[in-house]
DNA sequence: CACCATGTTGAACGCTCGTTCAACGCGCTA
DNA sequence: TAGCGCGTTGAACGAGCGTTCAACATGGTG
């Protein structure tokens, strides 16, 4: 019994490649820029969020930063010190990010959860590739980095889970259910990363007040 | 400026040598099954789920269906076209229990949803390493297995988006953003996936329960 | 028994991978 | 100008990659 596959796929080719739109080999950065180590970052960041982490080869980074694979290695010790470097920063923006807007808002259970949603969601728009891949590439990541990016990761959760439950217990969300609640929150506002386009027919400010009317309705917030 | 990089790493150990948890080379068959198409299915849900496509080798996918690589290739035409078999089965078996889940539900709006919820978090649980793949090696699949894949995600997200629409027509659901909360579900929903335990704290049925009550919530229910 | 189809095997192909390194350019101080 | 140290370079390393193939086992049919 031969064959019992039925789709077609091209067979030499290789799945970076055919991913990959437009031209592969573009060098993404001005001409001026000299290969800095954030340069590096930056073009890491682009490739990797087109063809994750194991289908992106350090001469491809390179070749994005206008450079050589040597200079990556002369900047950091290696692709993967350079993807938890990475994933690192991602989840540090995200996390002042939504502390600064806990730390705006007002005593109010419903405005909390505006403030971190709205925040979660607007970095995952802003730095929409950096959260891409701190979110799909953590099986990626090797044993010493990787707990330092899950325990960033688990933080970040635990202020949703923190303003769900306060909300909860003080009586403004009825839902009888706060960690599931949180998490189901969460999850949605970080898959924004995954669909988001920035030109697209929805303004980012709409997106983001959708998502904390929305999240607001999952907690069953009576206001 | 040398070595800007902060975290340490393994310098020469491979990712997906680390990632995988266990003495890597385990056979994952009984000794007894004779490695047809199916095992090594099984064998590359198993080991994809773990690594990501570009992370497992069919070396590995050999090894843990017991065989070897040459093996592979007389049942499939590539690496490629048994990522998109695996993924293009999945699906299958996703919007097949959604369907059933439609028909067995009665005409309120809020058993149907309850019904697609119910059956989307269930699979997600019950085939959850293929669900895994499905949703996070879209980008590894190429130009013409791809196409079918995509077309027929959107096709469950489409169940979801009708059930909310003519929920919202109806005036069960009152949110005011019938698409944006329909993926804000699906995409909490599927994340099941990510984090669902088998031996876990809650039951299966509970989850369930408890996404189907928060999903109610979402699109603002009056019961 | 001879024969063919089906399924399996181990070894090998050419290529790309992550990483290293000696050699080199170049701006600085003495 | 001589010497130093830092950043950069192109080429190369061994290993592993996806894939192929000729040779081999096997078991039903003439």
């Amino acid at each position: 019994m031969p064959r019992t596959e039925t789709a077609t796929s091209a067979p030499t080719r290789r799945a970076r490649d055919a991913a990959r739109p437009g031209p592969p080999p573009t060098v993404l950065v001005r001409p001026g820029d000299e290969p800095t180590a954030a340069t590096l970052l930056a073009a890491a960041v682009e490739v990797m969020a087109a063809s994750g982490y194991h289908g992106t080869s350090v001469r491809d980074i390179a070749t994005a930063a206008g450079t050589s694979p040597a200079v990556l290695y002369h900047h950091y010790r290696s692709k993967q010190g350079l993807l938890v470097m990475l994933c690192d920063r991602g989840l540090d923006v995200l996390i002042e990010a939504t502390e600064a807007a806990l730390d705006e808002a007002g005593p109010d259970d419903a405005d909390k959860l505006r403030a971190i949603v709205g925040a979660h969601v607007r970095v995952h728009m802003e730095s929409q590739r950096e959260s891409l891949i701190g979110n799909s590439e953590i099986r990626a990541l090797e044993a010493p980095g990787r707990d330092l990016i899950v325990a960033k990761r688990d933080a970040q959760q635990r202020f949703f889970d923190r303003v769900v439950r306060d909300g909860v217990r003080s009586g403004a969300f009825a839902t009888p259910q706060p960690d599931d609640a949180s998490r189901f929150i969460t999850t949605a506002c970080t898959g924004v990363a995954a669909w988001y386009r920035p030109g697209g027919a929805t303004e980012a400010d709409e997106i983001v007040a959708r998502h904390q009317r929305i999240a607001l309705d999952a907690v069953a917030h009576r206001p």
